[in-house]
DNA sequence: ATAGGGTTAAGA
DNA sequence: TCTTAACCCTAT
């Protein structure tokens, strides 16, 4: 834990990377960053059954299975929640077997040598220094029986066959769905999910910090309004009242510095009649505190965090690259990396007229719009100094809050602060002997220098290493 | 993608 | 402290 970040900024790349396909060492340096305090372990245990979503995605289990399910129990034990379900259990033995078993599959001459490894990796490795640190949460009596008998056949060739037909009786893949629905019942929606919902149900508070639509255009919420565009704005408030109505439970604290992102009691009625007075709850009247005590907090709070979040993500997002360059299209752009988001912003404010009709219908369309698209909004801006005229002003309830216009930023801020890059060094983390071995066996067999082959050859072994890292283990073994 | 030089930090 | 394995950076 040396990077300090603020709860929030961590939320914010939180939910942008978890649109990212995700791999086991973005997840763990990720949850390594992220403060160590109770609500985040929610998170936490959220991001870990999305991974294992992810995992499964393609029908089949892998042995990064087990290392997210013993996250999750170990998330479970500090936070001393409940005793397990079985279903974790069940989840966690059916892969463990289906990881074993399936390489009693080939019979060519290294199965056996790779069986007898994945017997030491999973059930020496894991599953004995469980029993050892009697940590119970993922020990059921089918595991030890599976236990007992997939060792069994390391020493016994005649078994395989029978071990394997009553592995194939477990149904890894359902059992860790089964699991992983149970889980998600529990937890309700995902926080991230909340954050969105919060935000796009909260127009007020969007308003006064100058964030409006999907594309990040910022518009004055000052000025006179023409009867016309009031309509516009009603009917837009109408038809989404179902979504402000909505009980939002267990919301996030929101931004710790100044602003906040609060799920108040902010019922349908309210929000409609009131769309055009300056709302008088406690949240909005905090953020119009914020905003009068000092227009540098103010700044502190759009702009100080920003760097640190970018550059994080940044990092993290380089490191998703260089590992699984090409691998996967992602579904939506990166917000953060494209440098389009220019240009769409560009082209919602030339839309400025009537906007709030756009915009808001842009919202219905898509109603699970990432939130760090709205972020970059705030980054594509940055306060003008005039904001200090802001400093005595009293509130004005029948206008709404007057905000200067933001001033259009011409280059992106990630580009500017991609250039101080602080990458964070990798855990160090000691080549197994099993590791050492598989490499000699992948260098006979693929040849020295084809590291991507031989780390491809043996993913389940070399977990969290990269062809480079092969190659220079290889470097220090022949030296 | 790989090779090779350079840096960091674990362990003796 | 020194050695060295693991990790990072950059040129090809």
């Amino acid at each position: 834990m040396d990077v300090d970040i603020d709860v929030d900024i961590a939320r914010w790349i939180l939910e942008f990377l978890v649109r990212q396909p995700l791999d086991d060492r973005i997840v763990s340096s990720l949850i390594s960053i992220l403060p160590p305090t109770n609500e985040n372990s929610g998170l936490k245990k959220s991001l870990l059954l999305r991974r294992i979503e992810s995992e499964i995605s393609a029908g089949s289990v892998s042995e990064k299975i087990l290392d997210i399910l013993e996250q999750i129990e170990e998330l479970d034990f500090q936070d001393k929640i409940k005793q397990h379900s079985d279903l974790i259990k069940a989840a966690y033995c059916s892969v463990a077997v289906a990881c074993t078993a399936k390489f009693l599959n080939d019979k060519d001459v290294d199965s056996k040598f790779r069986y007898f490894d994945a017997v030491r990796r999973i059930w020496r490795g894991r599953v004995c220094k469980m029993e050892n640190a009697e940590k119970v949460g993922l020990i059921s009596e089918e595991l030890k029986s599976w236990k007992d008998e997939l060792e069994a056949a390391v020493w016994d060739e005649s078994i395989w066959d029978s071990v394997l037909q009553k592995s194939k009786g477990l149904d890894a893949v359902g059992a860790v769905r089964l699991y992983v629905r149970e889980e998600k019942d529990d937890i309700g929606p995902s926080f991230l999910e909340l954050v969105a919902e919060a935000l796009r149900a909260d127009d007020k508070l969007k308003g006064i910090l100058g964030f409006k639509g999907t594309h990040g255009g910022a518009i004055q919420s000052s000025g006179p309004r023409d009867a016309n565009t009031e309509v516009q704005r009603a009917n837009v408030v109408s038809g989404r009242k179902h979504v402000a109505s909505k009980r939002i439970r267990g919301a996030p604290s929101g931004m710790s510095r100044g602003a906040k992102i609060i799920d108040g009691d902010t019922s349908g009625a309210d929000i409609s009649g009131k769309t055009f007075d300056l709302p008088s709850t406690p949240e909005v009247h905090e953020v119009q505190e914020a905003l009068k005590s000092s227009s540098l907090d103010l700044k502190a709070v759009v702009k100080d965090p920003l760097p640190d979040a970018l550059n994080i993500a940044d990092t993290v997002v380089s490191s998703i690259e260089r590992k699984d360059a090409g691998k996967q299209p992602v579904e939506e752009n990166h917000v953060g990396a494209n440098p389009s988001i220019a240009e769409s912003s560009g082209a919602v404010q030339a839309n400025e007229g009537t906007l709030g009709n756009h915009c808001s219908e842009h919202q219905k369309d898509a109603p699970r719009q990432s939130l760090m698209a709205r972020s970059s909004t705030a980054r594509t801006f940055e306060w003008d100094d005039s904001v200090d005229a802001l400093a005595g002003d009293s509130p004005n309830p029948g206008n709404g809050v007057q905000l200067p216009s933001p001033k259009r930023r011409v280059v992106s801020p990630l580009k500017k602060y991609e250039i101080n890059n602080m990458k964070k060094r990798r855990k160090f983390k000691r080549w197994s002997t099993s590791e050492e071995e598989t490499l000699r066996i992948g260098v006979e067999k693929y040849g020295r220098g084809n590291w991507k082959v031989i780390l491809n050859a043996y993913r389940d072994v070399f977990d969290e290493r990269t062809e480079v890292d092969l190659k220079d283990k290889w470097r220090n073994l022949t030296r």
